[in-house]
DNA sequence: GATGCTTGCTAATGCGCTTGAGTGTCAAGA
DNA sequence: TCTTGACACTCAAGCGCATTAGCAAGCATC
């Protein structure tokens, strides 16, 4: 005689309307709030379902139009640029705390590119997968707002700036343009005037952000030797970059990068080249992560609370779902954490 | 004139229906491959639901007995130490692959413990949000696959040892065992007698195998001055026990770390001792990653293949849900590449 | 020429839930 | 006393799909 697995029949309303002696229909009413029943019948009800262990289906839900509870997120990023970087799992982390007290789901996905993840939006629509979605990593020219608009599926968009023109879909963002200004004030401070920027792929709009507000910077300043190069996130294009702007004319003397695992690479490249940080080469690193904190010398970083990050993109969307408006909020300009990986220009 | 979102209606299959002036049942049949439709019909029928994109409500589907077609990832673990690890990345950028494929989706959710993971199932059964799970960090007295059973939810243990005695759910695991015994013989090969293994957390099954699987090989080699000591894999108490251990009596001089950020933090840890990194102590990381090829030294590492490792769970739970058996399948050992944190013991 | 079988389709039912349209009861107002 | 109307509840329809039963036509069988 095997323990053959007992089927563990899943409690429905129906099962509750009997046992409380109501039609389903004031089940329904009692569970959900709404009028058209006792105090007493309600909270028998209500009673009985907590005995049951009984939870409304998705299904069901989603079939009679209340939506289904859930809101997707899709990461286009190949995987080995996200490896160390801890910023994903800190923002998902913190969507999952706010989206948990509604007991809202999470439906998660990586794609190839924005295509893909067009692709992917397009099915969670048809299929009826998800009530909103969170969009992260905005582009220039991005394919996505519009789309979402066009399916009329709610949407945040984690990380995009505002923009003015067309007012599209909840955002929130970050200031960078003030991150990079604190970032340029304090290497100017320091007698930097020499300032490469390694930055993350050209068609990300924050990376976008990021290279106006230093060209800005530069110029407000009058800093002629400030640029900034695009890279795909990599250690090895951070490392690559790196060695080519040190072992070139009038080489940089202050290296800022857009995430950690580049600063890291840019640090060990620098090395090679038989340059110390930071007596010879400061660096700072846009994403503050354990593992600035973990090489030698600690990583000087702009540190921002991700996690934060993430629970305001969901409760955003929350609010569009209730009902609320499209809105653009901003969320606390990181702060430069100095560590060891900073110090004055060398004179000369 | 506001450009007001237009509904953008979901073709449901009486729209197919009606467009190709069949019934709805013929729309069914023609578009689940079953008999009752001639091809011509099924053809047509076929196109027209191309033209008007249609894909079935998940939620109507699922009302009628066919499951959600989706899976469910709960973590379980502190997002802290998940900061530098990549090994979760990698391995749901793998368990999406295999699921991409079917169009099938990932529910994914962070718990704050295992209780609190067992409640997601329970909620997750009740409201029909998945069809089967996957199940991480596997632990001694392990309540998960116990319920999980219960709740009749296919489920895949990811890292767990096989169960001689009670056979349960699917397992994928990788051989800690053989993966430990290739660490001895190489520390022993250089000449190293005194060991310590800086592991994880002491109710996690992996950890225990790999603490088992250690005392085995060194009793197996004449070594007494081989052990381990547990952790909560965070790189504060990798620092605090690497600290211990150096500066006790009878220093090791290999150290073996669980993963990766102990690793770097138990190397920085050694440096605050006076000692070199392979010169005074040689030290290996069980898990490899971007961080190990990062820092100075290069850590020796155990690499393995996570995105593998998560297509070989998704693809198990796949046969689950499409009616196969249990069973227990083996990923490939991690492979030791060595790197530059490791070399001859100081004779004496 | 009635019977049975197959083919290609339609009609009807149900999954679990929400909801608008009733239904019966009781108390207050005309 | 009869009408209102609020209240507490039941009925039935419908969401989109799968599925079972049914049905008509065509064909072969005896």
């Amino acid at each position: 005689m095997s323990t053959k697995r007992s089927p563990a029949r899943r409690p429905t309303m129906k099962d509750i309307a009997r046992r409380a002696g109501v039609s389903e229909s004031a089940v329904s009413f009692a569970l959900n709030g709404r009028p058209g029943v006792s105090e007493a019948t309600r909270a028998r009800v209500r009673r009985v379902a907590e005995q049951l262990g009984w939870r409304p289906s998705t299904a069901a839900r989603a079939l009679s139009g209340e939506g289904v509870a859930t809101v997707g997120f899709v990461l286009a990023r190949p995987a080995h640029t996200l490896g160390v970087d801890s910023f994903f799992l800190q923002l998902v982390s913190g969507i999952q705390e706010v989206l948990a007290e509604r007991h809202l789901g999470l439906l998660f996905q990586m794609a190839e590119d924005v295509g893909d993840e067009c692709g992917v939006y397009r099915r969670w629509w048809a299929e009826h997968r998800v009530d909103g979605v969170l969009v992260a990593d905005p582009r220039a020219e991005d394919p996505r707002p519009g789309l979402l608009d066009e399916l009329g599926l709610p949407a945040v968009v984690i990380g995009g700036a505002p923009d003015e023109r067309h007012p599209g879909p909840s955002t929130v963002w970050a200031d960078d343009a003030g991150a990079m200004a604190s970032v340029v004030d304090e290497l100017v401070a320091l007698g930097h005037r020499r300032i490469v920027h390694i930055a993350g792929p050209p068609d990300l709009a924050h990376t976008r952000r990021r290279i106006a507000t230093l060209r800005a910077e530069a110029e407000g300043r009058g800093l002629t030797e400030v640029r900034s190069v695009t890279t795909d996130y990599s250690d090895a294009e951070g490392a690559a970059v790196t060695r080519r702007v040190l072992g070139g004319a009038h080489p940089p003397t202050a290296l800022v990068y857009d995430n950690d695992v580049m600063t890291v690479a840019g640090v060990a490249a620098a090395a090679e080249l038989g340059l110390r940080v930071p007596q010879d080469v400061s660096v700072v690193s846009w994403e503050d992560s354990a593992l600035c904190r973990l090489v030698t010398p600690q990583l000087s970083a702009l540190s921002r609370d991700s996690a934060e990050f993430g629970r305001t993109a969901a409760r955003e969307l929350l609010a569009l779902l209730d009902g609320g408006p499209a809105r653009t909020v901003r969320v606390p300009v990181p702060r430069l954490i100095e560590r060891d990986s900073t110090a004055a220009a060398r004179s000369g």
